[in-house]
DNA sequence: ACTGCAATAAACATTA
DNA sequence: GTAATGTTTATTGCAG
């Protein structure tokens, strides 16, 4: 991965509030005040009253905000559920099951003190620490149909990332873009899930679904894998936000992959057919509701560019595809270095049928397990924002 | 220094 | 004709 929230200097003067923010130090208060670390926590953790207030500016980081919209989306009890359609309604919910717009608007409509008001209203310029393929990932997952047109994954973004309603009309193109390059991405026939309008939905790809997990993992873990082994250097502007260690109860890698468990969840056969079923506009499984043409006569990209790349990505360049682009996108064009998600490939006979049976029952638990032990987790942080709020309550009696 | 990746800009084509 | 959408290319900066 390279730089995610990197935009280049020059660039970054174009996008309103974050380059000097950024530049100076003043790491991009995600969540800010109001935020679950902060404000569900930070008023009851001994870790979090340590932190002075400058380390908590300092430290409110990309990885705190996103410890909070995993969680939060998490306690939801999976995305997607609750969101209305077309991303309209915001699947993210606050720890305590309170509504909440997203970890930037929650941020910008807290009312809960905590951090100044203008530090709030930064985090409302700060980009999000999510590439836009993950963005665009997490909008598409928390669709209810998994899938959206260009102008409802705008909306998700700015829904849940209003940096983006104050920063430059490029991000659009730059949404575009990463949906067209990025082989994670694909177009769905639009008679299958739209019925009227401009422009096409626009789908995961199973295949790559496991990348972006990955990416998304990637993105968040190195930082959050230093929440349980706290830096021996003075912490700098990377370094994790310490009241994020919750009473005793610290977001682990094991965690991290709770969250993304929650979505191998939703990307489970099962949740396969709910999204693809009847009232589904799109089936993946069925290659023809799938315009995949336009990659595939596209000229191997820039190395990976715009693509997640795990072992198997390389084996699904355009180059080990033969066929036609239609099936070069289809289900059956994945490669058979990595077995594909049992549901999008047609079993060649029982045994093959067995096995994806048995892969998909592992990752299945492996899911479950890291659900449970994310529940233990969820637990704690509700004790830990109850007693905040208890905390709250007292003091200002 | 090199390479890969992501972000961004821009041009262009297509479509509603 | 216009705006939205989709595709492609090029450039830049950062991180490994």
């Amino acid at each position: 991965m390279g730089p995610i929230i990197g935009m280049s200097p020059d660039k970054k003067a174009e996008s309103p509030g974050v380059v000097a923010e950024e530049r100076a130090g003043r790491q991009a208060p995600w969540g800010g005040a109001g935020t679950l670390p902060e404000a569900q926590c930070g008023a009851s953790s001994p870790l979090a009253t340590r932190l002075d207030q400058a380390a908590a500016d300092e430290e409110l980081t990309n990885l705190n905000w996103l410890h909070e919209n995993l969680l939060q989306n998490f306690t939801l009890g999976g995305p997607g559920g609750e969101a209305a359609p077309g991303g309209g309604g915001s699947p993210l919910f606050d720890i305590e099951g309170e509504p909440a717009l997203g970890p930037l608007a929650s941020a910008s409509s807290s009312s809960s003190g905590g951090a100044g008001q203008s530090g709030e209203r930064d985090s409302v310029k700060s980009k999000p620490p999510f590439s836009f393929s993950l963005l665009i990932y997490m909008a598409i997952e928390q669709s209810p149909s998994k899938s959206l047109p260009v102008k409802d994954i705008y909306g998700w973004i700015l829904e849940h990332f209003p940096y983006f309603s104050s920063a430059p009309t490029g991000w659009k193109n730059s949404v575009r873009h990463n949906l067209s390059l990025n082989k994670c991405f694909r177009k769905v026939e639009k008679n299958l899930g739209k019925v009227n309008g401009k422009g096409s939905l626009w789908c995961v790809d199973p295949e790559y679904r496991p990348n972006l997990i990955q990416a998304l993992k990637k993105q968040h873990f190195p930082t959050a894998h230093a929440f349980c082994t706290p830096p021996a250097s003075p912490p700098s502007a990377s370094s994790p936000p310490r009241h994020l260690l919750l009473q005793g109860c610290s977001l682990k890698e094991s965690d991290i992959d709770a969250a993304t468990a929650m979505m191998l969840l939703n990307s489970a056969p099962g949740h396969h057919a709910d999204r693809c079923g009847p009232d589904s506009p799109l089936d993946l499984s069925r290659p023809d509701s799938v315009l995949g043409g336009r990659r595939a006569h596209r000229q191997p990209r820039r190395a990976g560019s715009e693509g997640f790349h795990s072992d198997e990505d390389s084996d699904a360049e355009p180059d080990t595809y033969p066929e036609s682009p239609e099936q070069r996108r289809g289900p059956h064009g994945r490669p058979s270095s990595s077995p594909p998600p049992p549901s999008l490939k047609a079993p060649a006979n029982k045994r093959a049928r067995r096995e994806a049976k048995a892969e998909l029952d592992e990752e299945l638990k492996e899911a479950a397990g890291s659900l449970l032990h994310l529940a233990g987790i969820r637990t704690c942080l509700e004790a830990t924002s109850k007693h905040a709020a208890r905390s709250k309550k007292l003091g200002r009696k």
